[in-house]
DNA sequence: AACCGGAACAACCGCCGGATC
DNA sequence: TGATCCGGCGGTTGTTCCGGT
């Protein structure tokens, strides 16, 4: 027998016995029961011992992620969506590290959330996710309506006590301590400047009071003057600035105004922004165009 | 009704660091 | 001190679901 025929013997009494893919409400039983009983741990013993024909590794996944009895499930609140935007923009791609501050949510969760929702939307801009100019859509458009829609939330859910709604985050964001600290640094903010009116001048409403310390945003150099396109301004522009994309930091950047954010209609074409889901896009083509002043349209 | 493509989610893989022997 | 094992992490792939044609 050849040393190939001799391991693919081998294999076949205990390698191939081990089952692959998604699991079995039998096998979510066992695996639920025997921590239960035993506790989390030890995994590679654990799958022995509860008879699972699986690997630790599996268990130990299938467990964190989807079995364990506090996990969240459902789409994730504005709130959730606000943190992990300002975590990201904190701690790039350490999802175990944002998890942490979002209680119920797994690091796998806050991947696929950040894949499948944040980067379409670079891809229909046909920016990339870690370019500087995505990163000014997400603090111009996308974290403002956020906090709108938390508003919103705040004022329903409190709508007997709606005087103080404005200001005061919900219950259901001081749930959240990370959520809550992020609110209160943000409360300055004027809401209706960024959500609702057309784009004020950046003087007038400047990123500081919109983010948290960790996406302040120094002052900006000079902007572009005449931009003969939309597309070509914000390149130009944005090659200026610095960005440590190491730590997916914030360089230098402006207080972010219209006149040096500015996409083309082409760019914008073909995105599905136009969606207002909650768990998804959170502004529509409309909004967009009403957050710049009429005169920078005219491109 | 069937097919197709994209989105969302679940699961796996490879690598790395720490603990233990 | 090196070898091995285990758990954790981030990236990637596979599967399912759903809406559009």
């Amino acid at each position: 027998m050849s040393d190939a025929m001799a391991i693919v013997s081998n294999a076949s009494e205990e390698e191939f016995e081990l089952r692959r893919g998604p699991w079995t409400p039998e096998e979510d039983t066992l695996l639920i029961h025997y921590i239960a009983r035993h506790g989390e741990g030890k995994w590679n013993l654990l799958a022995k011992f509860a008879g699972l024909k699986r690997t630790g590794k599996s268990c130990r996944l299938r467990w964190l992620n989807y079995l364990k009895p506090d996990i969240k499930r459902g789409n994730l609140t504005p709130q959730e969506q606000l943190l992990i935007l300002d975590l990201h923009s904190k701690w790039g791609n350490r999802w175990s590290k944002i998890a942490q501050q979002l209680p119920g949510r797994t690091d796998n969760e806050i991947k696929n959330y950040w894949r499948t929702r944040v980067q379409k939307q670079a891809r229909q801009l046909k920016v990339e996710s870690n370019s500087q100019t995505f990163l000014e859509t997400i603090r111009c458009f996308w974290m403002p309506r956020l906090i709108e829609q938390m508003e919103q939330t705040s004022s329903t859910s409190t709508s007997t006590t709606s005087q103080s709604s404005s200001s005061t985050p919900s219950t259901m964001e001081t749930q959240n301590p990370a959520i809550s600290s992020l609110l209160h640094n943000q409360t300055s903010m004027n809401l209706d400047s960024v959500t609702n009116k057309p784009y004020e001048k950046p003087n007038s409403v400047t990123s500081s009071t919109i983010f948290s310390d960790s996406m302040r945003i120094p002052e900006l150099p000079e902007i572009l003057e005449h931009p003969t396109s939309s597309t070509h301004a914000f390149s130009s522009h944005l090659s200026d600035c610095y960005y440590d994309m190491e730590g997916f930091n914030l360089g230098p950047m402006s207080e972010v105004g219209p006149s040096e954010f500015s996409l083309s209609a082409g760019q914008m074409e073909g995105s599905d922004w136009t969606s207002d889901d909650v768990a998804g896009t959170v502004w529509n083509m409309e909004e967009f165009w009403h957050f710049r002043k009429p005169e920078e349209l005219s491109i």
